[in-house]
DNA sequence: GATTCCTTTATGTCTGGACATAATAATTAT
DNA sequence: ATAATTATTATGTCCAGACATAAAGGAATC
């Protein structure tokens, strides 16, 4: 059936983020400027102040609009996008290009936790890690290797867990909550070792990721990954 | 004036969230468990089913949860905790740290859009753009190369512009509105032009940053960052 | 057995009103 | 003039209730 009046539709929140968007591009509001109070837009949208407000929140939290009570909101000069990445595991992120997923374990052993990783993560000298190193595989190609320290004090049970068939870090994410991470990417020249994991020339630049866990205040894991060659992170926003 | 009695303090959806949290890291609500609907919460909260919601709502936004309708809240299994990267502007970046920024125009030129440009931004075989090539310094040690290229045609005031000492992304994002942006790291080995523009000895690794800008559907702007050595691109969630 | 239709349920959103809070502006006391 | 106090204002949050909507399960029909 259809309306025959279509008539009277809402005014939904989105609507306002689409509105208060074309009126940023196409500068009826322009860099820097304070734009009208949320009483007065709700008037003007034929819509509640909560709509209007939830559409101004969403706003600035994607760094568009700058809000401060009392003073107002204005649109925000530099809109320093943040850009959002999605990390996926590594298994969904070889199924998503329809490659197959081999994962590998390269060596597993119980030690002290050497000088540059008590630094990094603030243990203390007597500190045992459990150190793996790991590769995965698309198509039988080496995919990324990966560098793992798990804080054995922060994971008792990690000592008994088999890492032969399944990756540490699908075991960690579903075993052991976390409530801070650290990632950074860099670019880096492969040493001979690397090299040879990864089916790469010696020194050939090799895209890196760092990724160091935290459970409120306390270290839990530390983990090095390198891909291989022609690697890319992209994300569209 | 102290309060003598603090009692009676509203739940907050900031609360809600914490209390949330502890249950899922406390296994209370393990990975994949389906959790109360949000009246039953409400009531147990003692709050209203609206702050309940907003909870949930950010809670599903961060990764944390799993919501559809009719089938309820679930607790997400593999944490698919999507990384905020604050992308800033270069000149902000370098001064965070201390250092003195500077900028240079290394090279400019309007010439037709080459083949793999115009591949990449679909651009019709006339198309002109312009070619920028700068250089920021940090402490006068090139800090980044930006190979930047504008598609005349959607940025028509480009070819006026004085690019000698404001740098291009700067003036577009103050004079250019865009809608979809798509960013993208990799590692690569620096050929002879840029070793010598980044003070790198030739094919040393290279951090690179591609960012393509579109205003709905209609081409902006590529450009290609590369940072000098030892950059990390970092955050923490 | 398969398809269509209806009911149920949990989330998604809107409303209009209320009070809280940060930040500025105006006023008063020092 | 300066400092302390008091409005004023726009955002931030909460509430109770309402209707919309997606998805699942069951019932009636083909």
């Amino acid at each position: 059936m259809n309306k025959a009046t279509p008539a009277a539709e809402k005014t939904t929140y989105q609507n306002v983020k689409q509105s208060v968007l074309r009126r940023i591009r196409d500068r009826t509001w322009a860099p820097d400027t304070l734009i009208p109070n949320e009483v007065d837009l709700a008037r003007e949208f034929g819509c509640s102040r909560s709509t209007v407000n939830r559409a101004m929140r969403e706003l600035a939290e994607e760094g568009i609009l700058d809000r401060k009570r009392k003073t107002g909101t204005r649109v925000n000069a530099t809109p320093v996008r943040n850009a959002k990445f999605v990390i996926p595991l590594v298994r969904d992120e070889v199924e998503a290009t329809g490659a197959a997923y081999r994962y590998a374990l390269v060596s597993r052993e119980v030690l002290q936790a050497p000088p540059w990783l008590r630094a990094r993560l603030n243990l203390c000298e007597e500190s045992r890690v459990l150190h793996l190193n790991c590769l995965h595989f698309a198509n039988n190609a080496p995919f990324q290797f990966e560098d793992r320290w798990v804080n054995i004090m922060a994971v008792p049970t990690v000592e008994q867990a088999d890492f032969s068939t399944l990756g540490p870090n699908e075991w960690l994410l579903s075993q052991v909550p976390f409530t801070d991470v650290e990632l950074s990417f860099s670019a880096n020249a492969a040493d001979a070792r690397l090299a040879d994991f990864l089916a790469l020339n010696p020194s050939e630049p090799v895209f890196t990721a760092e990724r160091t866990t935290w459970l409120k205040d306390r270290p839990v894991t530390f983990a090095r990954l390198s891909f291989g060659r022609g690697y890319r992170m992209t994300t569209r926003y």
